[in-house]
DNA sequence: AGCACGCCGACT
DNA sequence: GTCGGCGTGCTC
């Protein structure tokens, strides 16, 4: 009998592809199992074992796979079914899941090496001059890799060369797998097995009495021994003597000492776990029964608690629980707030089984995860980790917390799979029959809706921590302001008022601008002309810092100009500000306090974003600037005083969730103000003091924000009452973008008739020489979502059909808000 | 997604 | 002529 397997590539894919195995491969092989599979012409890819069968593929001749790569499957079933789950909900490829998934290191890639073939003798005479140098090259290096070659020859097209040196027999050609986790090895040393008896060190010391510096070495090494009882590192022998680790490879090299290797943990986990969780607050004791009742019923909770709450607290407290009855427990954050801050927190209640996941770890350090988590490792019972970590191999789940649950940060944009974090942890939760809290000062109106439903249980949580005063929040009237002289630069005299207030006592200011770099637009006064990216369809913003003009959807930049490229007059001027102006107005208005700023520009790097967070902690600034970064969950003890410089751009944004978002924003980021027992304070300046929205975040009516946004909502067909999926057509041909969405739209009309909008071009309808369109397809709640896909499914495949059309990019986003 | 193949303009 | 750019089609 034949037997096959089908496999997953890391590829967007929709197919699944069949390969050929021996008896003795599919009585070994499992589903979850990695195999090194040859695919197209040349290359070999690492795939997982998706299903194994009898069944031959009519259509083709199935290829034999390359080789097997585990032991025991390194993919749960419980992954794989959720994965499937994804691939189908946010229409992408399982592949394109795996590929999110899966650290890097496991997924190897072959590489071509060239090598001589030594069986034949060559004749030199024969080679053309490209050929030469490669033969030549190879004289000196055992093997090349197609790159090398590349440079050795300096053009691109080399693989005409190497192949016709193939056909000479002077070449030989393989694909090479590499595997590409490497663990980390530490270096230990230890006396050398010559000198362990006492006669020998004896001996030994004395002949090292005309090299003290070696003597040393030995010496500290017993003192280390005798005290720590433990193997030294070399590292740490280096230190302790002081000596160079020349000197210690000199006495290994003389066979006096011997070294060894010990592999270790990349990520180690500091913290005792032996701290004692807090004892609750009457109020939050009260919203973890509440929460704990709601999860003998239902399978989501949503947990609304105003800001300094102290939710991380009954967050511990159920994570505890679950620890005690064996279970892991993921815990999700936006990736931007897994800070040192909140992880050593837990570290401190939850020692080594705490793991932490997300997007700056290496590929190594992913690996070394993974596989605690497939061994269920008493490391890694507390995931801490951002989207991604949803899609580890856990295997004994009893508890995810979605933190921040309104954060869009949770939804991925780009590459597929487009999934919304919070979505997928429910579905996971319920493959493994575990509880979701979702936790949030302001929850997204989808998710409050579904509370107020009945779907999720709802556990409100109304007053701070140590029963801390709300923030007072004043609205200041910039048009007012404006027209009575009361402003300098864009700081109102009430702003201005309170700051000088604040400081003066002592405490630190944070203020909020939602746009970064020195200014979004410059402008000719004499001829109205403003600098544009050449790329994208959007104004160039000015950083003054680089005194340079960038482009902030492709990265293009050039040198601020002296004078109008179409007029030439040097009458430029500044339209709209940014973080870096309101920072440079601050340094003016208060001289002698410490500003620094926080956003994209700033925090770039590993640790930038950590350093900012800490000099304002550790109080050596006393006015952080900084765009919505600002709002993620950071707790900082001193800060009094909260300054919007400008509600209006939030409010006006283009999008069905503006005010939502402003709301959630606005009061996010006044949920810093005040923390200990002060009242803080928060200044909102606006043009518009008496849209809803700003009443509403001054009263900190959150029921009144939902319910009058969910009217609207209803009224105009968006979510949560109807669902949304918006196709993206990209193509650098504008002729072809709209030909394309026409036709498209056209199609989708059959079906869904007045449910479909546009196809539209976006407020930046080009982006990297690509123009956009976008089609939004609307959902009614009796619609079935099955369904619907499944049409834009088969559309999307005779779409694919027209020729004139394949080139267009076509992006599917699921819920895409 | 890669990658090969084939067509076409642009240079030594 | 050859090189490199880009469009097209295929991958078990």
């Amino acid at each position: 009998m034949l037997h096959f397997i089908d496999v997953i590539l890391p590829i967007p894919l929709q197919k699944a592809f069949t390969y050929h195995i021996t008896e003795a491969e599919s009585k070994f092989l499992s589903l979850g199992m990695r195999v090194a599979v040859p695919f197209g012409k040349s290359k070999i890819y690492t795939a997982i074992v998706y299903s194994i069968h009898q069944n031959p593929p009519t259509a083709y001749e199935a290829k034999t796979i390359h080789q097997i790569l585990d032991e025991t499957p390194v993919i749960t079933m419980h992954q794989l079914k959720h994965w499937e789950w994804i691939a189908k909900y946010y229409m992408c490829s399982i592949g394109e899941v795996l590929r999110a998934a899966m650290p890097n290191a496991f997924l190897l890639e072959s590489e071509t090496i060239i090598s001589k073939n030594e069986k034949q003798t060559i004749d030199e005479s024969n080679l053309k001059d490209d050929e030469f140098l490669i033969y030549e090259a190879l004289q000196h290096q055992s093997s090349l890799k197609i790159n090398d070659v590349v440079s050795i020859l300096d053009k691109k097209r080399v693989l005409p060369t190497i192949n016709s040196l193939v056909e000479k027999g002077v070449l030989n050609l393989q694909e090479e797998l590499y595997e590409k986790y490497t663990p980390k090895l530490v270096r230990y040393v230890k006396l050398h097995h010559n000198h362990k008896s006492q006669e020998k060190l004896q001996e030994l010391l004395e002949e090292l009495s005309r090299a003290p510096k070696q003597r040393e070495v030995v010496l500290t090494l017993f003192t280390m021994e005798a005290s720590l009882k433990q193997p030294i590192k070399v590292s740490d022998l280096s230190q302790q003597s002081g000596a160079s680790t020349s000197i210690i490879k000199t006495l290994i090299d003389k066979q006096i000492l011997e070294e060894y290797h010990i592999q270790v943990d990349r990520v180690r986990y500091e913290g005792e776990g032996d701290e004692d969780a807090k004892r609750l607050s009457e109020a939050q004791q009260t919203a973890f029964n509440e929460v704990e009742t709601i999860f003998r019923e239902k399978s989501v909770a949503l947990l609304h608690g105003v800001t300094s709450s102290g939710k991380t607290e009954i967050y511990v407290q159920l994570i505890q629980k679950q620890l005690e009855i064996g279970k892991q427990v993921l815990y999700l954050l936006p990736e931007i707030a897994l800070t040192t801050q909140l992880v050593n927190r837990l570290q401190d209640y939850f020692g080594e089984k705490v793991a932490v996941f997300h997007s700056r770890y290496s590929g190594n350090e992913r690996v070394e995860v993974w596989q605690n988590m497939l061994s269920n490792s008493q490391k890694a019972q507390v995931i801490i980790g951002a989207r991604s970590s949803l899609l580890l191999p856990f295997q004994n789940l009893g508890l995810i917390i979605v933190d921040e649950e309104h954060e869009q940060s949770y939804k991925q944009f780009d590459p597929a799979p487009r999934y919304h974090a919070r979505d997928a942890a429910i579905v996971l939760a319920n493959i493994f029959k575990a509880k979701t809290l979702l936790g949030s000062a302001t929850p997204s109106l989808e998710s409050y809706f579904n509370a107020s439903q009945g779907k999720y249980g709802l556990v409100e949580l109304n007053t701070r921590y140590n029963n801390v005063l709300m923030p007072d929040i004043e609205l200041v009237d910039l048009a007012d302001k404006y027209k009575r002289k009361r402003m300098k630069g864009h700081f109102s005299d009430r702003l201005i008022e309170e700051m000088t207030e604040t400081l003066e006592e002592g405490f630190q200011i944070i203020l909020f601008q939602n746009r970064r770099g020195y200014s979004p637009i410059i402008e000719c006064t004499t001829c109205g002309t403003s600098p544009q990216c050449p790329n994208c369809d959007v104004s160039l913003t000015y950083h003054q810092y680089r005194d340079q003009l960038r482009c902030h959807y492709c990265g293009y930049n050039s040198a601020m100009q002296k004078a109008c490229q179409a007029c030439g007059n040097s009458t430029l001027d500044t339209k709209g500000f940014g973080t870096e102006q309101i920072e440079q107005e601050v340094k003016v208005l208060f001289p002698e306090k410490k500003v620094a700023r926080m956003d994209l520009d700033t925090t770039r790097g590993k640790y930038g974003f950590e350093k900012i967070i800490t000099s304002f902690e550790q109080r050596e600034v006393d006015i952080l600037v900084g765009t919505q970064m600002l709002t993620k969950g950071l707790d900082f003890r001193f800060v009094k005083l909260v300054g919007i410089m400008n509600a209006d751009n939030l409010l006006n944004f283009p999008d069905f969730r503006a005010h939502e978002r402003s709301y959630q924003l606005m009061a996010q980021v006044s949920g810093r103000a005040g923390r200990t027992e002060l009242r803080g304070k928060v200044l909102i300046q606006t043009y518009n003091p008496h849209h809803n929205i700003l009443q509403q975040v001054s009263t900190n009516s959150y029921k009144e924000m939902f319910t009058e946004q969910i009217n609207e909502r209803y009224n105009f067909k968006y979510p949560p009452i109807y669902r949304l999926i918006k196709i993206t057509f990209k193509h650098k041909d504008y002729n072809r973008v709209n030909l394309a969405a026409d036709w498209y739209a056209k199609s989708l009309k059959h079906y869904f008739k007045s449910n479909v909008l546009g196809p539209e071009f976006p407020p930046v309808s080009r982006i990297r020489n690509l123009y956009h369109k976008n089609i939004l397809i609307k959902i009614p709640q009796q619609q079935s979502l099955g369904k619907t896909k499944e049409a834009i499914r088969k559309i999307d495949n005779s779409f694919n059909a027209v020729k004139d059309f394949r080139s267009v990019r076509v992006v599917i986003n699921v819920d895409n808000y």
